[in-house]
DNA sequence: ACCTGAACACCGTTCAAGT
DNA sequence: ACCTGAACACCGTTCAAGT
């Protein structure tokens, strides 16, 4: 029967996590799914279309927490963003992607917007929420990436352990001094 | 006369300054300096290298400062970032191109040197300061590519205005609140 | 509605052979 | 030492035509 979108995206998330950004081409899917190249663009507008989905479907692991009482809100943070960096730190080139989507449709990565709430919730103004959550994001996001990069840069086992360990240690590390920051940065609140 | 390796690095910070990354292509640089493509790889062994060297240009402009005194550190970080925002914001995905030579090259980038050595300089422990950079590096390039992207996406030219100051603003909110959040993770010291 | 076949306009990299 | 010519193995996207 017909191709699905839904097929579409799966076979894509399934190359990028076992093969990374470079070889999810438009091409190898099409050879993964027993069609031409030119089917793939009856179902989604563009690669760069197809990816939002696949970011989308990454951070679909995650569930929604509830919403925290504003004095709780800096702990719901740092749970929330382990709770991503947990979703994407197994998947290659998982950063790119995310921030891709993130800039080409926003609204389609429901967890960033929980975390922008959270901030706010915490007693941040609207646009400077915006910028802490910028902050964040781009740690997370960063530390994810630095983190792949020095486990394929290394081949020595032992070597992959201790970038392990201390990427974990990296992105906690940041966290606290970001969340520390916003809680002098605005002192009046929780955060 | 010969080609040189200079004649080529410049060729490509000419093209990824008007026409951004998605145009730098080996085969146009090679159109450009009117030389069939193979041509180019007596020169660099790669692409990736050619782009190592281009983001070591694009940071030559950045001139040393001074070793500060320790409770200067904070200050003459801060000063640093402004500089390398400064020579990097009107390139386009120039983040991205730093990001590259940052992790296939950090020596080749020595203003991010004279960063982490600030850092220590200011009492943060060895390791610590690494991740500090990581985290105001990330700000800064996450802050330069969204600036960029801001420009790119909006057509208007009140718009682009806005997209100006509030890129700087939320910069300087960003560098702000890691410094202030550094200054209470390590508080015997004066960062 | 969904897909094929084929084309268009590109890529990065290699390498024997030329000067 | 430095470059050409030509190939290899790819890309994303479009679109008339088929079923």
């Amino acid at each position: 029967m017909a191709l699905t979108r839904e097929q579409l995206t799966d076979a894509a998330v399934g190359v990028l996590s076992e093969f990374g950004l470079a070889d999810l081409s438009m091409r190898r899917l099409a050879r993964e799914l027993d069609v031409q190249v030119g089917a793939l663009y009856w179902h989604v507008k563009s690669k760069q279309e197809l990816l939002v989905d696949v970011a989308a479907k990454l951070l679909g692991s995650v569930p929604e927490p509830a919403l925290p009482a504003p004095e709780m809100a800096p702990m719901a943070i740092g749970a929330l963003l382990q709770q991503l960096r947990s979703a994407l730190i197994t998947i290659p080139d998982s950063a790119e992607v995310i921030q891709l989507a993130q800039t080409m449709r926003p609204e389609a990565l429901a967890p960033l917007g929980w975390l922008l709430s959270f901030l706010e919730h915490a007693g941040i103004p609207a646009e400077q929420a915006f910028y802490a959550r910028h902050l964040l994001l781009n740690h997370l996001l960063g530390s994810i990436a630095a983190h792949q990069e020095a486990r394929a840069l290394v081949g020595e086992p032992e070597a992959q352990e201790h970038a392990q360990e201390s990427g974990q240690e990296a992105f906690e590390y940041g966290v606290r001094v970001i969340l520390l920051g916003l809680s002098l940065e605005h002192p009046k609140n929780a955060v």
